[in-house]
DNA sequence: TCAATTAGGCCTACAATGTGAACATTGTGC
DNA sequence: GCACAATGTTCACATTGTAGGCCTAATTGA
């Protein structure tokens, strides 16, 4: 068996985030979505930096799309998950689940 | 509002494993732990460096036990999760879940 | 036309975390 | 006492996480 590929944390908040925004996936909202669903302060450059990673590995593609007619408004480049992220975002995600399982009731979650 | 506090993902299993295992946790049934339910391959350097740094954070505690009279049964160091430790792992499941919120079928997960 | 302003990309240095390999210590068994 | 087993410990290095600042392209408006 090959070995699995996993991804560090805030790897997998961003892919998680490109998936949740769909087509439309900039640096910008990507930001604000970790930002509001993990209330966590996320940096620009920490931000490009892994995705630049990402994309090195083969987990995410970009393009370049036209600039809008905003004021400022430059081109922006727009994130897309490729089959490999998937994989390795369902294989972390399994791990953590099996870790988890029956501990549920251990940390007094609200549900 | 402090700042929450969230842990890397290592980190997490291995603060689960050890509530997993509960009393007699100490580093090698943790990393049979991870090894097996996270299907992954833990060097037995990561785990104790992860647990010091865990410890000097306030997240575990640990104590020295007896020997076992097994062949080359010397003491093991004990070690359970604290107060600090259960929030944080709290705080990083929560933000994960909220970050996978809708996204289950993306992944074609076998269920 | 051009300065101010804005949105967004990119670079760079450094901090924190993850990892493996080798070494140290303390037991048992003979 | 010597070999061997079970743990623990150390350390150097790789990978990932993070902040901050810089660069560029666009709009506005005088």
């Amino acid at each position: 068996m090959i070995e699995k590929t996993f991804l560090g944390e805030f790897e997998q908040m961003v892919l998680l985030a490109i998936l949740r925004i769909g087509d439309e996936a900039y640096a910008v909202p990507i930001r604000g979505e970790i930002e509001e669903r993990a209330e966590r302060r996320v940096s620009r450059g920490a931000l490009y930096t892994t995705l630049e990673r990402l994309e090195a590995k083969g987990f995410v593609e970009s393009a370049m799309g036209s600039p809008t007619p905003e004021r400022g408004g430059r081109s922006r480049r727009i994130y897309a998950v490729a089959a490999p992220g998937l994989e390795a975002l369902e294989n972390s995600r399994a791990a953590m689940a099996n870790l988890w399982q029956g501990l549920d009731s251990v940390t007094d979650e609200s549900r």
